[in-house]
DNA sequence: CTATCGCAGAATACCACATAAAGGA
DNA sequence: CATCCTTTATGTGGTATTCTGCGAT
């Protein structure tokens, strides 16, 4: 796990028991942090130990035991958090909070909330589309379709993505640990993408058994995806993800939203560029919607969603419907699609390092020499130093 | 109908190093 | 508690390479 840079806080708690994992809830007998794993293990134990009042851990610093839950946001906040995000704008000021409720029973098959990352900033930057969007009925059915997942689509969704299979996978294997299972997944997905092998693997192999049901279950999921990606399609909001940046494990996500089909066809799409610090403050659960409801995203993505068995939302209310729509409204005034700078200073040196066919290149003495010249002269005649960061 | 090829565009990897951030003294 | 020092992780851009989708054959 990266080390939070910035202001976004301190490194996620370690689980108590098992000291590796990160931890998900508190158990408040106990007093004790625990992994997903180590949760169930211990509080599945007997009845006693499952009667263990548990909150889930805050979704923003992952570091508190979460005190409040965000309806807006559907995130369990501990009260720094809460008022750290809540406090950020009028829109945030807003949102419905309710003091959170203990977990009941064991984690498996809970309806919320549900573990995810949670990403700071605040939402999708970036502005591609050119100028104000009528928001007509037809985008609000757009975003309301695709913010409130109704069951009947959970249904398709979950058969889409095969969670019932995968989630049952992930009770079989040994470790019972299903961030484990996910992440394997990917990695294993990571080791398909060759050239020679562009059969992108939905069911996980450790799985096992009848070979044949594993290839009946692909071209099936296959199918599924094709006709996923065409619904996506026609309801004008498609998405794919990649990491931006690989190497330093900075997953960006590709937010394409296909441009709403007329007559059969397609006006072009637009791209969203979003790392995870350009991402909202709070938790969206909008953007967690809509990774739960889309097509499956290509490698990488799946890492960054790394989670466990991922649940569809409960019940949307009336007022839940009207602040997602309310929330979609604001987020798509303000995308902006244009790189986010980040360092300034960064940037600058980037650009007056040497390269070696595109790549950076060590400096030689004599060039150090000319940039430390350049460097004081420039500083003579401005007065300034290094550029800021931002 | 399927397989193969070529092409175009998108996505990703790679590099060095300044700097932010964390931790220890 | 504040300060300094060391260590580690991160972010930056241009190009090459790889991947992916699609049409032609």
């Amino acid at each position: 796990m990266k080390r939070n840079s910035g202001d976004g806080g301190g490194r996620a708690r370690t689980c108590d028991s098992c000291q590796s994992a990160a931890c998900r809830v508190y158990c408040r007998a106990d007093s004790a942090y625990l992994c997903v794993g180590c949760d169930s293990c211990i509080h599945a134990a007997n009845w006693v130990a499952s009667r263990h009042e548990r909150v889930w851990v805050c979704e923003a610093c992952e570091s508190a035991a979460a005190t409040i839950t965000c309806k807006a946001d559907a995130a369990a906040l501990c009260a720094a958090c809460d008022a750290d995000i809540h406090s950020a704008n009028p829109l945030a000021r807003r949102h419905h909070r309710v003091p959170i409720l203990p977990i009941p029973g064991h984690l498996f098959g809970m309806s919320q909330p549900v573990i995810r990352p949670v990403y700071h900033g605040d939402d999708v930057s970036g502005d591609g589309f050119a100028g104000e969007e009528e928001v007509g009925p037809q985008v609000e059915d757009e975003a309301a379709s695709w913010l409130l997942l109704n069951p009947g689509k959970s249904k398709e969704v979950d058969d889409y993505l095969d969670l019932v299979e995968y989630n049952s996978c992930g009770e079989n294997n040994n470790n019972n640990n299903p961030y484990q299972d996910h992440h394997q997944y990917s990695h294993q997905q990571k080791q398909n993408n060759g050239k020679n092998d562009r059969s992108d693997r939905v069911v996980p192999v450790q799985c096992g058994g009848n070979e044949h049901l594993q290839q009946l279950q692909q071209q099936q999921l296959l199918q599924q995806q094709k006709d996923m990606e065409y619904d996506g399609s026609k309801s004008g909001f498609s998405y794919t993800g990649s990491p931006s940046h690989s190497e330093s494990g900075n997953a960006a996500l590709l937010f394409f939203f296909k441009s709403m089909e007329h007559d059969g066809n397609f006006y072009g799409y637009q791209q969203v560029s979003l790392s995870p610090m350009e991402a909202s403050i709070v938790p969206d659960s909008t953007r967690t919607d809509i990774s739960k409801s889309h097509t499956r995203p290509p490698r990488g993505t799946i890492e960054l969603f790394s989670g466990p068995p991922l649940q569809m939302p409960h019940q949307f209310t009336p007022l839940d419907r009207e602040a997602s729509v309310l929330r979609y409204r604001e987020k798509k005034k303000t995308r902006k699609f244009q790189k986010t700078i980040r360092y300034a200073s960064r940037k600058a040196y980037a650009e007056t390092r040497p390269r070696i066919k595109g790549r950076f290149a060590k400096r030689t003495d004599v060039e150090f020499e000319v940039d430390q010249m350049f460097n004081a002269t420039d500083m003579a005649e401005s007065g300034y130093g290094i550029v800021p960061s931002l």
